[in-house]
DNA sequence: ATGGATATTGGGAGCGCTCCCAATATTCCC
DNA sequence: GGGAATATTGGGAGCGCTCCCAATATCCAT
């Protein structure tokens, strides 16, 4: 391995101005600057992360937390795609990622683990819990972090999110438009915020329009299939006119279910999704939903996350993208 | 952040006698090492990874590389599960892992990123082509490294796999069984050795049942649904009365095209797959096809991994995993 | 030219750990 | 009980880098 003193040798500089070079300081006249470049890229010369970073320096190393139970893993499309997202634009931006897929067991060694190690720039955490002891711990470190999703605090918390309210709000209205007027809702877990946030669009939608909030017609799906089936079949029976499920994957075990009951989709019962999964136009019929953006998400909260470590520019404390509606045929 | 010297200095002895304690080094006095343990506990300390690795020791950190294409990565349920099994083997056997999902334009830089950061104690690669040039360098290197997925090469290289070929002759054999005699198979790219398996497999089985090899009936889905479903257009039209594709996913392309043409499965048409992914018991009709143990796949990767870079036990250079096949209604 | 300001470079110290070898404590055997 | 053998412990050196400050080179106005 070629370290920083055998380039230095081979420029005929020394140690410390190979460093500023590496470290893009102004401060190296520029013939001395492309000597040391040449030299660079003949010997191949990476620096070792391991030094750069116990002597004080960064790593390029960022954290994605991924406090999500295995369950949801598997199935939600929107893993992959953050992944890449998120993968692909800490490459090109020079930096790497360490996978931390929780796991309850080990919460609590994990987040020593994460934060004591000492080898992270930062952290992206996305898909958390209200209240998530992750977050909490990464609020009380002095760790840079970046969240995806809103997260509740009365301290500043850096997040990039969609507005779930609005978008939640503009899809239930589009049922209203078309004269459905017994809108069930399935839900995704309680305890996540973006759950909380389109069940509290699909409630501000109803209210606006002047109907009656029937708590009936609100179930939990936990963001599966299984459960958006259990969910639907109970709304059938409540002679719901319309279902916004909350994800598109659960709104694929919705419209499961009404096929296999032989219920007309939908002109007897409309069904709407949220994210815009790649699955959502190959459903019969396809699905009307909310495009998610994201790898934007993703490659958003790493642009933030760099700019925070390296402290140069302010950063607005979250950054809300746009997500537009996609109309199919289902609703 | 507590540092191996602080430990040293509440627990009354010397920094070596803490390093020997974390390294389970059998030399310490069982009081002293119970004493250290204690502090180590209430400081809750955690070795620095960057210093470890400086000093020489192991950083504990594997590299998980994944040259597959996004597109793949999408769809196929294979990445998620292995991800997930990989990194909880990792946490569990006190490792982490940082992700290098691949991207063509990329792929020289990330090589030497990853051979020459010197922070990582191995790689484990999945999904690789032949000859891919990530498993050239990494041949070329000192790095210890685990495949999944068999690589031909002459100089031993460690890979875990399953036995893709026997797997393929024996569903295809159970085709023949049911009298199947036209049987198209869907491969994917011709540049992954597990296509090239399958597809040994399919022919195996044919020529072993005296059948002929069609070269007509040949396909390639390149491991997508919607490769698969022009796959299965063209077999049709060349009446075929069986299809082997060789990953579920394309299975479902081309139980797609027959639903949509009105053929019967398994009646007119039977159909198997290769992978029982999640979805392949909730297709119509059900999937039959070969459970593939990815899980296993990805923290039998690890183990063998660990047990590479710490040299303590002789380990098998390649391991083949056991995968049965699944008959459901399908074929 | 000349002094001071400024641009550029060099080298020491130290990050937290492991490795090695020397120092000390403990044990055993005759 | 004494010395050798063995078990246990301690401390120096150094991994490759960044940071800091001092040293040198270069420049400007006078």
């Amino acid at each position: 391995m070629t370290t920083l003193e055998e380039v230095a040798k081979l420029a005929g500089v020394s140690r410390s101005t190979v460093s500023r070079v590496i470290n893009e300081d102004p401060n190296v006249r520029i013939e001395t600057r492309e000597r040391v470049n040449a030299v660079i890229q003949k010997a191949n010369y990476q620096p070792s992360m391991a030094a750069r970073r116990l002597a004080g320096g960064r790593s390029g190393i960022f954290g994605l937390v991924i406090p999500m139970g295995v369950a949801r893993l598997f199935s939600e499309p929107y893993f992959p795609t953050l992944l890449q997202s998120v993968s692909s634009t800490c490459k090109s931006l020079n930096h790497t990622i360490m996978l931390w897929l929780a796991e309850p067991e080990y919460e609590r060694r994990m987040m020593s683990q994460i934060l004591d190690n000492d080898l992270l720039d930062g952290v992206i955490v996305s898909s958390m819990a209200v209240g998530d002891p992750i977050v909490s711990a990464l609020i009380d470190s002095s760790l840079s972090f970046v969240l995806i999703g809103r997260y509740p605090e009365e301290r500043v918390v850096h997040y990039v999110d969609v507005d779930n309210r609005a978008c939640a709000m503009q899809i239930v209205q589009h049922l209203i438009a078309s004269d459905r007027r017994r809108i069930g809702v399935i839900t995704g877990p309680q305890d996540m915020m973006v759950s909380l946030d389109r069940l509290e669009g699909y409630k501000r939608a109803l209210q606006e329009a002047g109907l009656e909030i029937d708590e009936c017609l609100i179930m939990d799906g936990n963001f599966t299939d299984i459960g958006a089936e259990k969910c639907t079949e109970a709304l059938l029976e409540r002679e719901v006119d319309a279902i916004f499920a909350s994800s598109d994957l659960m709104a694929v075990g919705a419209l499961r279910v009404l096929k296999q009951k032989g219920v007309r989709v939908p002109e007897t019962v409309a069904v709407v999704g949220f994210d815009d999964a790649p699955f959502a136009e190959t459903t019969d019929p396809p699905l009307t939903t909310i495009r998610q953006p994201t790898a934007q998400l993703g490659s958003t909260a790493v642009e933030m996350l760099i700019k925070l470590v390296e402290g140069s520019e302010p950063i607005p404390a979250q950054v809300i993208l746009p997500a537009e509606m996609v109309v199919r045929a289902s609703a």
